[in-house]
DNA sequence: ATAGTATTTGACATGACGTCAAGAACGTGG
DNA sequence: CCACGTTCTTGACGTCATGTCAAATACTAT
């Protein structure tokens, strides 16, 4: 065996960070091949295609950020809970300068076309997959609330609705960029779910 | 002058279509051509470049778009306005067989990127402005409902609140394509803003 | 050492966007 | 009524993207 010139992990994180600033078809393998300093068939050769880079670089940091949403959603009062998720999601979003928005957000409004057979299908089920376990885990939250006493109300329903509104945190972001903004829109949401203290 | 060999509305309309079952970089000068029975040169000759056509077509689209969220806000209740509101929401992201989602928060997540000087800068403007005079109209709705006393609290605050679910609506269509599970969301959002009933 | 295998590299095919010059069709002024 | 000019159309071209392939290359394991 020939032994592979390159890192395999550097060259996803490279390809992820282009992906998530100039979307994934704004990106073409001949900037992550320069970037990393690589040839752009060593690329096809040890990922297959575009497409595969993308899933593969994607994958990454979703696992990422589904552990860093399980450590804000899981500890504290249920208040604090929210909030720092609220904290995390747009602290994500706003991160890199200019920031880049949030790669779930952005790859599933880009990708999720609907003539979608191949990548984009296998793509939306990736993004939507993600979407689906942090709505679990927001869920969880709220119904160790009801345990407490903290909420009483439909754990499912409420996790659905906060799910919902950092969405449109992340389409917002993208919209305004105002910072300041969406944080008040998530204290806001605390607060009208929660009570307003 | 030799006349136009095409109907410039008719174009205008197959691009639109085009675009927002495609996304604006999944659909080429090539594809709306073929669909519209012109040659690729003409688009050209009659738009200049396939983001001038996009934007031109998506301009129509915002005008009559924000005209009908007008007349759902219009008038009833503070309720019935917000339900309408909602209902409108629902169902332009549900347009289509197989459903389309929103262009606007696909187009501003597929084109907001972040290098964005030319067309994304221009497209990101555009949607941001759509979104804006939403809101403004969302909130013109609360401050009736405050001097009706339908609601009291902030109707700045209120009203981004409810755009930035619908923002997040519109990102969930993609994700999982459950419009009753949409519908769920929609119910308690206004519930929750309006209380219980 | 050598044979085998995976990686690299460069050439190629296809299709996208966009430009340009030449041709075609129509109004208009003599 | 005819030639002229303006606009639209058409086809060829350049560039850059994705993806494939065969040949060259550099290790490993026998």
């Amino acid at each position: 065996m020939r032994p592979r010139e390159f890192d395999h992990d550097d060259v996803l994180r490279i390809a992820f960070d282009q992906f998530w600033r100039k979307g994934v078809r704004g990106t073409s393998l001949s900037d992550i091949a320069r970037d990393a300093g690589v040839q752009r068939g060593s690329l096809y050769n040890a990922f297959g295609s575009k497409e595969a880079l993308f899933l593969t670089a994607y994958e990454r940091y979703a696992s990422d950020y589904l552990g860093s949403v399980q450590k804000a959603l899981g500890s504290g009062t249920l208040r604090k809970r929210l909030t720092a998720f609220f904290d995390l999601t747009i602290k994500n979003l706003r991160s890199g300068s200019p920031p880049r928005g949030c790669p779930t957000t952005r790859g599933l409004m880009e990708l999720a076309s609907v003539e979608g057979e191949g990548l984009d299908e296998t793509a939306r089920k990736m993004f939507a997959d993600l979407v689906a376990r942090i709505t679990g885990l927001v869920q969880q939250a709220f119904s160790e609330g009801v345990e407490r006493g903290e909420f009483n109300g439909d754990p499912e329903t409420a996790a659905l609705h906060i799910v919902t509104v950092t969405r449109g945190l992340a389409v917002l972001e993208r919209a305004f960029g105002d910072e300041a903004q969406l944080r008040k829109i998530a204290r806001h949401t605390v607060d009208l779910v929660l009570g307003n203290r």
